[in-house]
RNA sequence: GCACCCGUAGCUCAGCUGGAUAGAGUGUCGGCCUCCGAAGCCGAAGGUCACAGGUUCGAAUCCUGUCGGGUGCGCCA
């Protein structure tokens, strides 16, 4: 149960109780009415805005008439005490019951509390990651490919259905590239001294074993047969081989797509998709030929004005129009772009999501007008922009240079600090800050490691459990026992957990609505500090212990609070990517 | 020149889609282990929310402008 959700009913019926009226007469406007946390804890448990929303147009003072709402409070039992305050705000504090209650649900949904109906089953396609397939995952594609990833999780969890989605940049120039160093590759297998790699090719180690392999697979065949027909298999084979190295680079970061779309499919059949995509859009309206401004500011030397085939995003939003086909008449990039996404509408998707970097920033307004164009209103985009990660060691910045092939790879790093601790870090800020990543910190087995302090946090749940097999003799701890002992917990710090338990729903929606997966890890972390306090309360006090030798009531109702700590540690680690483990080692 | 993002404690950052006395971590200072994992906890100090206007019962949050930082800007992908 979403307890703001509830109650928000609540006070909604109780204000239509009231039977209020405004000065002119009119039905009073309800939408504005909000239950949220208070700010501070002392005030209660809910607040609300009402009095202070509809004061003015029922022409009444705001503090009155939060006296009247509270009074109107006092025949719920749930509700221990209701006070107005500040500007006008509604506090209710709910009864212990009432916690209590909210406690056992959370042992009976398990790892499924939080899970929601919100997306209502709406189609959504993340798609994230779509790095070239010209070679390794390195450090760069990390944050997206977690963010997107998190994000996919959470709206899943959430309620929406979630197609996870790779675009494959298997065509244009970077592949003909591609292409031209895996050859020199090739011929290396074949005996050949081929010296030092051309500048720009790849000259990177990771294409001696594709050449390798294609030796193998053709011997001297692709030499001998024409020139055009032996690099198509080049490609092929060399995408294909690219492809599986990025899906196992996947893999050890716990990522898999639903999709691999393939950009040269777009192109196949001279072009068809892109065309029937062209065409669908000049039916609309938005295509004509014609020249575009050169950039002020900065005119490139070598411009020249040539006539092309546009796209009038202008008039769909978008500062400049765009160009779907080049001088010489093949088709742009953008043309691609506006191809898939036609192909993702016809998939039936209602909203679209692009996880990308912060340098694609540029290219966001566009992808918004071909939306608009192809589907007006029924069709949803949103652009996550990940900024940069920087990398540090020690506290020094490790220097990373693209030209000579030099690059800090994923799979280097997740051998080096273990997956968890990048999905989580990854986390641990806005996507659209800048986040700075050191290798020591977050591998440090203390709570300045806020990985470590969330999983440390799950290690002594299961430790608390441990102890009281062993302590009260008893095997297995049955969430019904458990549950039925819950009216023993009336300690204020049991209680804060409790209440800390009971936000996991709305935080899990909020952060789905606005698609911040970051969310969830600062949440996990408050979880998991409010935990270790009652757990060092226990230390301090011995009434607070969560094991009583001497009370097992007692102690089952603790457990059962542990319980639900766990279970919401685990289901908001999973949905981040991450473990929560029994133990630390 | 234009577009997008950012500006909150000495430092790194949250701030729940407009709410009450703006919060964590780190750093500084001071406390807590015969006892469930001290791999932890508690306390003190630290702020002109870049700046100036505006919107309203109410603004770190929304709008406009200024300053400062980042990213991007035809026929590359």
């Amino acid at each position: 149960m979403n307890i703001f959700a509830d109650f928000t009913d609540r006070v909604l019926k109780t204000v239509e109780s009231l039977e209020l009226r405004s000065s002119a007469g009119e039905a009073l406007d309800l939408s504005r009415i909000a239950v949220e946390p208070p700010r501070d804890a002392t005030h209660g448990d809910v607040a609300t805005n009402a009095a202070m929303v509809l004061a003015k147009a029922v022409g009444e003072n705001p503090r009155l008439l939060g006296e009247k709402i509270a009074a109107a409070f006092a025949g719920d039992p749930d509700v221990a005490a209701a006070s107005v305050a500040g500007p006008g705000f509604v506090n209710l504090k709910l009864s212990d019951g009432f916690w209590q209650a909210r406690l056992g649900e959370m042992l009976d949904l398990g790892t499924d509390y939080g899970r929601s109906a919100l997306g209502g089953g709406e189609k959504v396609n993340v798609e994230y990651v779509s790095a070239n397939p010209t070679g390794p995952m390195h450090v760069g594609h990390c944050r997206g490919a977690v963010v997107g990833d998190a994000l996919a999780n959470l709206l899943a969890f959430a309620g929406y259905a979630v197609t996870r989605e790779y675009y494959i940049n298997d065509a244009g120039v970077q592949i003909d590239v591609l292409g031209q160093s895996v050859m020199l590759r090739y011929r290396e297998a074949l005996g050949e001294k081929i010296g030092e790699i051309p500048a720009g090719l790849y000259p990177a180690d990771y294409l001696v074993p594709v050449g390798e392999a294609l030796a193998g697979e053709f011997g001297t065949k692709l030499l001998e047969m024409p020139a055009t027909e032996a690099m198509a298999i080049i490609k092929d084979k060399t995408i294909d081989m690219m492809m599986a190295m990025i899906r196992d680079d996947l893999a050890v970061l716990n990522i898999k797509h639903d999709v691999f779309f393939s950009e040269r499919s777009l192109h196949a059949g001279n072009g068809a998709p892109i065309r029937s995509a062209i065409n669908d859009l000049t039916m609309k309206g938005h295509v004509y030929k014609g020249k575009l401004p050169p950039p002020k500011g900065q005119k490139p030397e070598d411009w020249e004005d040539r006539e092309q085939t546009l796209f009038r995003s202008t008039a769909v939003g978008d500062d400049i129009d765009r160009p779907l086909m080049k001088s010489d008449g093949s088709f742009t990039y953008f043309a691609a772009d506006v191809a898939y996404m036609k192909d993702k509408v016809d998939r039936g998707f209602e909203h679209l999501i692009y996880v990308l970097g912060a340098d694609h920033s540029g290219y966001v307004k566009r992808l918004q007008a071909v939306a608009r164009a192809l589907a007006g209103d029924d069709l949803e985009l949103t652009a996550l922009l990940c900024q940069l990660v920087r990398l540090f060691r020690a506290g020094e910045p490790v220097r990373m240079s693209k030209r000579a092939g030099e690059f800090v790879t994923l799979r280097e790093v997740v051998d080096e600090v273990g997956r968890d601790p990048i999905r989580f870090m990854m986390l641990y800020r806005k996507n659209d800050a800048p986040l700075d990543f050191d290798f020591a910190k977050v591998t440090e087995q203390s709570k300045d490691n806020p990985v470590f302090y969330v999983q440390y946090a799950s290690a002594r749940c299961h430790s608390a459990f441990r102890q009281a097999r062993e302590q009260l003799a008893v095997e297995r701890f049955e969430r019904a026992d458990m549950r039925a002992a819950l009216s023993l917990l009336t300690d204020e710090g049991e209680m804060a957990l409790v209440r800390k338990l009971a936000e996991y729903p709305r935080l899990i929606e909020s952060a789905a609505q606005v698609m911040e997966p970051h969310r969830l890890a600062f949440y996990l972390y408050d979880l998991a500090s409010l935990f270790h306090a009652q757990w060092n309360r226990g230390t301090e006090i011995d009434g607070l212990r969560f094991v009583k030798v001497n009370d097992r009531q007692l102690t089952y109702a603790r457990l059962g609070l542990v319980q639900a700590v766990c279970d919401v540690l685990t289901s908001g680690l999973a949905l981040i990517g991450a473990e929560a483990p029994s133990e630390m080692r």
